[in-house]
DNA sequence: AACGAAACCAACCGCAAACGC
DNA sequence: GGCGTTTGCGGTTGGTTTCGT
């Protein structure tokens, strides 16, 4: 596309079952002019109002498709450029901790948003464990047949995610839906699980700092899932939301 | 230079949770 | 509490770019 990343803005497909062209809304690429649009409207009027944003705004665009181009691409905030070794390794243990819960992840390395952490563990990351006889969800180590060769191609080709990956309960569990259920988390190799209790607020904030800081499983503070969910978090200065559940809108804080 | 394969990544979809009445 | 609407997340798609032959 042409807006900011320099692609070309090409107008094509998409598949079969849109919920923009529904309302004859336009879909595929940004072009610089609605991004210009959009970025005007936004510092005008401020995030949220997804919904009502693109007739508010003058575009042709769905207010998902609205939110996502902001979010991703848009923001002031979000970084542009390649994931640094320091930012690989944070991502890396965080993974280890978290699965892929992406929103989560990007949190807590400013710049970075959800959607291109993901693409990064997909086309990266996922790789790199693998070749080094990693299992990339559970990060246990594999058996000998399913190392990764260097040069060697992940099955699948381009549908790198296994399907109900997110649904594996090996060492790093997560269970879906926000609710009070916990996140049983086990980083300690091949052992049982590790059935974390609740905790608060505090030791989650630091548990993550030493996470980015140093290996925080020494120090075996319990994690739960209502703790991620409180740590929900809208940082100035970290690109993408981050919460396990939802946001308060702007308009309600 | 031409072609095909692989890699990359922006954007889409479906779903579930939160919200508001 | 029920119901419709809105928002946000994770998974997936497919066009473009890069690499290899």
């Amino acid at each position: 596309m042409t807006s900011s990343n320099g692609k070309k803005a090409v107008s094509k497909k998409i598949s079969t079952t849109p919920c923009c062209t529904k309302m004859g809304m336009k879909r595929g690429p940004w072009t610089v002019e609605e991004d210009e649009i959009l970025v005007d409207f936004i510092k005008k009027e401020g995030e949220g109002r997804w919904r009502s944003l693109p007739k508010r705004a003058g575009l042709l665009r769905c207010g998902k498709s609205c939110r996502l181009r902001w979010m991703n691409y848009l923001r002031p905030s979000v970084k542009r450029g390649g994931i640094t070794s320091d930012e690989e390794d944070l991502i890396l243990r965080l993974h280890r901790l978290l699965g892929n819960r992406w929103s989560l992840i990007a949190g807590r390395i400013p710049g970075r948003t959800d959607n291109e952490i993901k693409n990064y563990w997909n086309t990266h990351l996922r790789k790199k464990l693998l070749r080094q006889g990693i299992d990339p969800q559970t990060h246990k180590p594999l058996d000998a047949n399913n190392i990764l060769k260097p040069g060697e191609e992940v099955s699948g080709g381009k549908k790198p995610l296994e399907p109900n990956s997110s649904s594996h309960t090996d060492d790093t569990t997560v269970n879906s839906g926000n609710g009070a259920s916990k996140i049983s988390v086990s980083v300690f190799g091949d052992e049982d699980n590790e059935e974390f209790g609740f905790f608060y607020d505090d030791k989650f904030s630091s548990f993550l700092n030493s996470l980015i800081n140093d290996d925080p499983f020494d120090s075996n503070i319990p994690i739960s899932e209502s703790m991620l969910q409180t740590h929900s978090c809208k940082d100035e200065n970290v690109g993408t939301s981050c919460s396990l559940g939802h946001d308060k809108r702007p308009e309600d804080i």
